[in-house]
RNA sequence: GGGCGCUUAGCUCAGUUGGUAGAGCAUCUCAUUUACACUGAGAGGGUCAUAGGUUCGAGUCCUAUAGCGCCCACCA
């Protein structure tokens, strides 16, 4: 048959993708019987909420090699896809396409809200499905899980009812991080630090003088805190009354001392705004002190603000310092006063903290395990500097807010007595009674999980634990492949959920990697324009060339800059991988063997063993450049022109070939594929795909 | 305020228990229409951030300094 001089991507792609799929090779259950010890990676659930990033590309790339080359090694192979309709992250994306409508998701109700975005989620289920097979990947289809399945909801419903007869899930009227635009608390995680420069008011309270960025807030302060050890501050007692005239007039102020107070800021004096700051929310704790609330959710102030109630903060500041300035309160002002705020890690707007009942879950009895099993290195982390940065958050990690005010996601299956607040987890959603008062009132919770939550239990959900087949075979899984900007939000949490539901740990290998950048370095983003999209890529150049330019030279943890001249390159090899193959097709030989074969033959073996040992050591980024080198300047460059002048037979030429394309398949699927079907060999299998890594 | 990572050829990066520097891309020279010009042969290019230390010997280990990047943190 007569192949063109250049390899047509495009051509070959979808129609080699179509023949592993019919194969049935990407499903463990279907390879041949060689196939015999199990290895399994769950893929990271793709957020159903737009097209392929490359950072998906990544993953996919790095997690196909991983699945492709164990099951040319002869490993029951699975590789489970999954879909995540992604909380918070998918309401986003949908609130701003309602906001280019000109409509708001606050004047509609949760049904139809909640409905839309289903709607917009299943059509992008298919997008997203099919952007993932563009880029090879070999994982199971007939296994795709969605995190809202049935089966899953189911899971997470029981080990939330189990956190909750452990005593590990409360609710509680605590300090939480609450955005004002989009109506939802948020963990700790999904806040960023932000500096800001704002002025600093020293204001007279009583014989005090107290420092602030805040002046908004001050109006219900009523306490006075300070060190109990500050000798400036001596003669007062704690618990002591002072009178004296604050912002809508005469107020009794008490005195605090507790040792949260850093003696050397500012004045060593604070007053304390407990429903509004984690600080002052942990002193009122500790002293037992009133908490009142300043500011509504919307960022309003309430009527206790006085003549300023029912402004919003950035218009009542600059109001309340002019009338603290006419009332002599102003003692100085610090025009540049850097600080650090919060904000919602999506929109950027200032996070107000808040008092509010939500859903906590106990983080510490679920960490140690964690600890533990990370500690002695049951579960290796790559790369390893990981480790410290996973234990050190373990060993401070805090209750973790779980209840979020959004419609998309799992609702939180509980129910409260409105006779006696008995609180009652009803997965079923089947009882209307109170099984304690017999109060037949019960309010049904609105909100849902945070969804971290539900893709915490992702390893052992999407293997049907705790009885399923696939959960007795492949759990716990082999590794766990994702990005390291998630180690907390995820992978940490998939260790401590799998730990405790389990009894054993979810993955034996995490393997980080970083960002993918543009060719500059920078961080891609939508504002400056420099996203690529991976599928324009392999459009011009190859899936092949772009797996490997995403591989070569990207260790672990490292992000990579991607630039088009390196995908030139491999597509530059990929035409030569073409050629050399056309070119040994077209031999009418049938030379043999010699000595001088038998050395390059053992050459291309030690090779091949080394080739072997980067790849079970995680070094794709070593592997891939090898069998790069080897093929490009050994094969092709020596072999072939040596063969030309007859100084090698056709017999070595062949082999060398056929082998190399092994071990190159699991980077370069497509191009190996084709040409593999088209090889004259004996005992040839129905793809390269499940041919031997190496032929003994 | 704590922690982590990085600093090696023009660029992007390797360099696993210490033994006098590697790859890809880029550059330059030459070759030729050969399976492949998305080609071949060759060349140039690094005091391995800086300063000390350990050692027979350090890019590799230790200490300090600087620059860059990242993460964590309840200084009002």
């Amino acid at each position: 048959m007569e192949l063109p001089s250049q390899y047509n991507a495009k051509e070959v792609e979808d129609k080699i993708y179509r023949l592993w799929e019919e194969s049935g090779f990407f499903n463990p259950d279907k390879l041949p019987s060689r196939n015999k010890k199990p290895f399994s990676i769950i893929m990271p659930p793709a957020n159903a909420n737009g097209n392929l990033h490359a950072g998906h590309a990544l993953v996919m790339t790095i997690e196909d090699i991983m699945t492709r080359y164990k099951r040319m090694r002869g490993f029951k192979a699975l590789w489970l896809p999954g879909l995540d309709h992604a909380g918070f992250e998918t309401q986003i994306v949908y609130e701003k396409k309602l906001e280019k409508e000109g409509r708001s998701r606050f004047k509609m109700t949760p049904e139809e809200l909640y409905k839309e975005i289903l709607e917009f989620t299943e059509a992008n289920k298919t997008n997203i499905q099919t952007q993932v097979k563009k880029m090879g990947a070999s994982c199971d289809w007939s296994r795709l899980k969605f995190t809202l399945d049935k089966d899953i909801v189911d899971i997470v419903y029981q080990t939330f009812e189990k956190l909750y007869k452990d005593n590990l899930v409360y609710k509680g009227k605590k300090i939480i991080n609450w955005c004002p635009k989009h109506q939802t608390s948020l963990s700790d995680l999904e806040t960023l630090d932000a500096e800001r420069q704002d002025k600093f008011y020293y204001l007279k309270y009583g014989p005090f003088t107290i420092a602030t960025a805040r002046p908004e807030t001050k109006f219900g302060d009523k306490y006075v805190v300070m060190h109990p050890k500050d000798k400036r501050y001596k003669d007062y007692k704690d618990g002591q009354k002072i009178e004296l005239e604050w912002i809508n007039g005469p107020i009794t102020a008490t005195i605090i001392k507790d040792d949260v107070i850093d003696m050397d800021f500012g004045t060593g004096v604070m007053t304390i705004t407990p429903w509004h700051d984690a600080v002052d929310f942990g002193i009122a704790e500790r002293n037992n002190l009133e908490k009142e609330q300043i500011i509504d959710f919307y960022g309003k102030l309430l009527p206790i603000a006085g003549e300023f109630a029912g402004m919003k903060i950035a218009e009542a500041r600059p109001l309340i310092i002019e009338k603290l300035h006419s009332k002599g309160l102003v003692e100085k002002v610090e025009e540049n006063y850097k600080h650090v705020v919060k904000t919602c890690y999506k929109c950027g707007t200032l996070i107000e903290p808040q008092i509010k009942e939500q859903w906590f879950l106990k983080m510490k009895p679920l960490a140690e395990p964690a600890i533990k099993a990370i500690k002695n290195n049951q579960i290796k982390i790559i790369p390893g500097h990981y480790k410290k940065i996973a234990l050190h958050w373990l060993n401070n990690i805090i209750d973790w807010n779980i209840s979020r005010q959004i419609v998309w996601g799992i609702p939180i299956p509980a129910k409260t007595c409105e006779k006696c607040q008995n609180i009652i987890i009803d997965t079923e959603n089947k009882i209307n009674t109170c099984p304690k008062c017999g109060e037949k009132d019960l309010i049904k919770e609105k909100d849902t999980f945070d969804t971290w939550f539900s893709s915490g239990q992702w390893p052992y959900a999407t293997l049907d634990f705790p009885k399923g087949k696939d959960f007795k075979t492949f759990y716990p899984t082999d590794v766990m492949e994702t990005g390291g900007d998630i180690i907390f939000f995820w992978v940490s949490r998939m260790i401590m959920f799998s730990l405790y539901n389990t009894k054993k740990i979810p993955f034996k290998n995490v393997y980080l990697h970083g960002l993918v950048l543009d060719a500059k370095g920078q961080k891609m983003s939508k504002s400056k324009g420099n996203v690529i999209n991976p599928l324009d890529l392999t459009d011009k150049y190859g899936t092949d060339a772009l797996r490997m330019a995403l591989v070569v030279g990207n260790t672990s943890g490292t992000s990579l800059p991607l630039d088009e001249n390196k995908i030139k390159g491999y597509r530059n090899f990929a035409t030569k991988i073409w050629n050399a193959a056309r070119f040994v097709l077209l031999q009418n030989d049938n030379s043999k063997l010699t000595k001088t074969d038998k050395k390059l033959l053992a050459d291309f073996k030690k090779l091949a063993k080394e080739i072997t040992k980067e790849m079970d050591g995680f070094k794709f980024y070593v592997a891939s450049e090898k069998i790069y080198h080897y093929f490009w300047h050994t094969f092709c460059d020596k072999i072939i022109e040596d063969y030309k002048k007859k100084l090698v037979s056709y017999d070595l030429l062949a082999t060398l070939l056929f082998e190399s394309l092994k071990l190159l398949h699991p980077f370069m699927p497509f191009i190996t594929e084709e040409i593999y079907q088209q090889l004259p060999i004996k005992n040839k299998k129905e793809c390269i795909m499940i041919e031997e890594w190496i032929t003994q």
